[in-house]
Order: C-alpha cells, then sequence, then structure tokens
DNA sequence: ACAAATGGTAAGCGATGACTTACGGTAAGT
DNA sequence: ACTTACCGTAAGTCATCGCTTACCATTTGT
C-alpha cells in the first residue's frame, strides 16, 4: 500500500529531534537554509540532509528562489499523519469502550 | 519542557515499522504478548522490548492477567500527538496564507 | 570575467537501535 | 512437588542513521 508507505516515511522523518527543530523554525514562515543552519547546533550540510528527508516525507515544500531555496511546511503532509492518528484513536476509544463493557458483563478473554 | 520529551518519546516510538504493526494487533482490543508474537515475523522477546518502549512512551496501557500481561492501546498517549500536529497543521495553514497574502502583495522576503 | 555566496552531495566515522539466543522468575496444570 | 506455559531481561551482533569535513555546481555582485 503506497499510503502506507508514505505514513511510515512521514513518522521517521518527525521521529528526529534535529528535524522536529526544524520544522518549528518553518512554523512562521518559509527560511533558507543557511537561515535555519545559522540558528542551529549542527552545521548546514546536516540541516540539508534533513531538510532533504523531510522533504522526500512529503512534509516540506521548496521553492527554489534565485540563488536560494525556501523551505516550507507543506500542510498535506501533515494532515496525512493527522488522518492516521485520528482512525488510531477512533480505534483504541473503540477497543476501550468495548473493554470496559465486556468487564462489566464479567467475560474474561477467551 | 517535560511535554516536549513525551512527544519525543511517542514519535519514536510510533517511528519504527514493527511497533506500528503491534499497534495494528492492538487495534481490536487488549492482547497478551504471545498472542502479539505468534503473528509476526520477529521473535517473541522482540516483540516484549517493543512493547516496553510503547509503553515507556505512554501509548499503551498493561494489566497483569494471571499469568499474561494484556496490553492495550492508550488513547491519553494518542491523543498527545494529535494535539502536537493539530498545533503544526494550524501553524502550517497560517504561514501558508501569510505567504500567498504576501506573495500577492509583492512583497518578497527580505 | 572573477570573486563571493548559497546549497546540494560524497565519503567516512561514531553512536544508536533492532534483533537474536540464553537465562531467570512467576503462575497455572497434573 | 514437578512440569509446562508465559514473559521480562541481559549480552552480543549487525545494520542504520546522524554528523562532520571535503568537494562541486549554480547564482549573484563587482
Amino acid at each position: 500500500m503506497d499510503h502506507k508507505d508514505a505514513i511510515a516515511a512521514t513518522m521517521t522523518a518527525l521521529a528526529d529531534p534535529t528535524r522536529r527543530d526544524i520544522i518549528d523554525r518553518l512554523r512562521g514562515g518559509p527560511l533558507p537554509v543557511g537561515a535555519i543552519a545559522k540558528t542551529m547546533p549542527v552545521s548546514r550540510p546536516a540541516v540539508s540532509q534533513h531538510l532533504r528527508v523531510l522533504s522526500d516525507a512529503g512534509l516540506l515544500s521548496v521553492t527554489p528562489s534565485g540563488n536560494r531555496r525556501l523551505y516550507a511546511i507543506a500542510p498535506d503532509g501533515v494532515d496525512a499523519l493527522r488522518q492516521y492518528l485520528d482512525g488510531l484513536w477512533d480505534d483504541a476509544l473503540a477497543a476501550f469502550a468495548r473493554a470496559t463493557q465486556d468487564q462489566a458483563k464479567g467475560k474474561q478473554d477467551e
């Protein structure tokens, strides 16, 4: 399933703390690579590699502007993860309700 | 911030594909370790270690039942990630709207 | 045309992590 | 009491990943 691969890529992309830091830098709007790296404890190539991972995961969009490349958060990529978690949330609540209901009826698992 | 650490733990826990598989097995309701491991390509200790990570992240709850231990999805842990993504979603949309608006006004970045 | 700036990529290194086998410990069956 | 079932933990191995330094391409400024 192509959709599950997208979820996997998005999840692993967001798992790294440095990449979440980059995402936080972009919350205010698009930024070029140098501006991001200047406020971070890692080198610029490291930031570049992280931006690649985030872009491949669909979390960032890139718009070349002359000499620089502006990176911005892509709402669609974030939404994919949101839908996954919403589904997980629904199932968790349903299972929880069913478990407590079964417990009230005195049924143990079989 | 303790809250950000919780997000980090939850995110790294969900980043592993095997752990997401385990989560999927638990969507229907609580299961003991052996039942999970029997339907998975990895060994039972591996599953046990993954369950530990998921529990520490607050994504699973454990209820010892006699000889076995029943693992279930914890809605609260899922909700923490949902809130994080909702905030990211809001900021992304706001930044996107502002960027297009600035572009309409002809302002380039400074 | 030359120099400076911006940024992606390759190679190599160190650390983290996922898995296995082996072991111990507790609860249930006979 | 003994055996079996269920499960967590320790030790060790192998792959993956994040980082750095070097290098190269492209674009802007003079």
